[in-house]
DNA sequence: TTGTTATTGAAAATGATTATCATTGCCAAT
DNA sequence: ATTGGCAATGATAATCATTTTCAATAACAA
């Protein structure tokens, strides 16, 4: 059953339900590539859709986080920050922060290395602590054009 | 004049005070190795010097970050964490972080070829995005022995 | 010793996130 | 197509970490 929706299937038959709400975050999470806080995407839905609350806005974003259909990022702006997790092996990246405007850059380069380095890495800790990684985080701090 | 303080002479002649709060705090980072949050620090100050006060706690945890004394941490619990800032090559490490109970464990391994690799991502994207890169994190989130 | 002013602590303010709870509406079963 | 159970919602209040304010204090250069 094509044009149902992209996501709608990750809720049906699950326990969840598909919302109008949780479409419409989605759908705002979909507008851009920017990284960004549930204020803001309450801000921008709120423009057309003043009915759905800041809360659920929260509640919504902690649930696609937990599905791994987004991703959850702590910059050290005193707002959490969300994106879309793609799906692809070339939808990975990790993030360039300004520590003075909080302008964060998506980049690309030697994943393909840094994940041979995680993943001896995740190996020898998992062994070495009995722990299980699940997940990374890389992200590098500084000053941008603008800022320096 | 030996004995005078381990940091004293980085406090004389910068427009910025000795003083005995200060001294107090960094006494307790290093008392520990953990991860300590200001409200842990101030509690534990405070059974014997109930004198001073959290305000100044979190003013120089900041202070002492901004001079590169300590290191501030991010995890997701709700609150920062510090621990003081080793000099030596081999004090640079990473964390292992418990989704479930929190615990957090310092890793020293393959930070070598880590480091080779963050030097080389460092220079490109530096180069790429007119970014001058200060600082980095690495982070790896997962269950602990205990909660998996 | 003294004047300047960085530092401090108590209290209040801020601001993000979470809890509560009555209401709504999705959807599986009929 | 209807309906009953319960997941989801939204308004509001509560939490809780961090910041701001401001008058009092104390470090320290002169
Ligand atoms: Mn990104
Ligand atoms: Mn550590
Ligand atoms: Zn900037
Ligand atoms: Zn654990």
């Amino acid at each position: 059953m094509p044009g149902k929706g992209k996501w709608q299937n990750r809720f049906s038959g699950h326990g969840r339900r598909w919302t109008m709400p949780r479409e419409t975050i989605l759908q705002q999470l979909s507008r851009t590539k920017k990284h960004q806080s549930p204020k803001e995407i309450f801000s921008a839905i709120n423009k057309f859709n003043p009915g759905i609350g800041l809360t659920t806005i929260y509640r919504t974003l902690e649930l696609l986080d937990k599905m791994g259909v987004i991703h959850k990022l702590r910059i050290g702006d005193g707002q959490v920050r969300y994106e879309l997790q793609g799906k692809e092996k070339e939808d990975h990246h990790h993030h360039l922060i300004c520590t003075s405007c909080g302008k964060i850059i998506d980049y690309f380069d030697f994943i393909d290395e840094e994940m041979e380095l995680i993943k001896k890495t995740e190996k020898a800790l998992t062994k070495k602590h009995n722990f299980v990684i699940n997940n990374h985080n890389i992200e590098f701090y500084g000053l941008c054009e603008k800022c320096r």
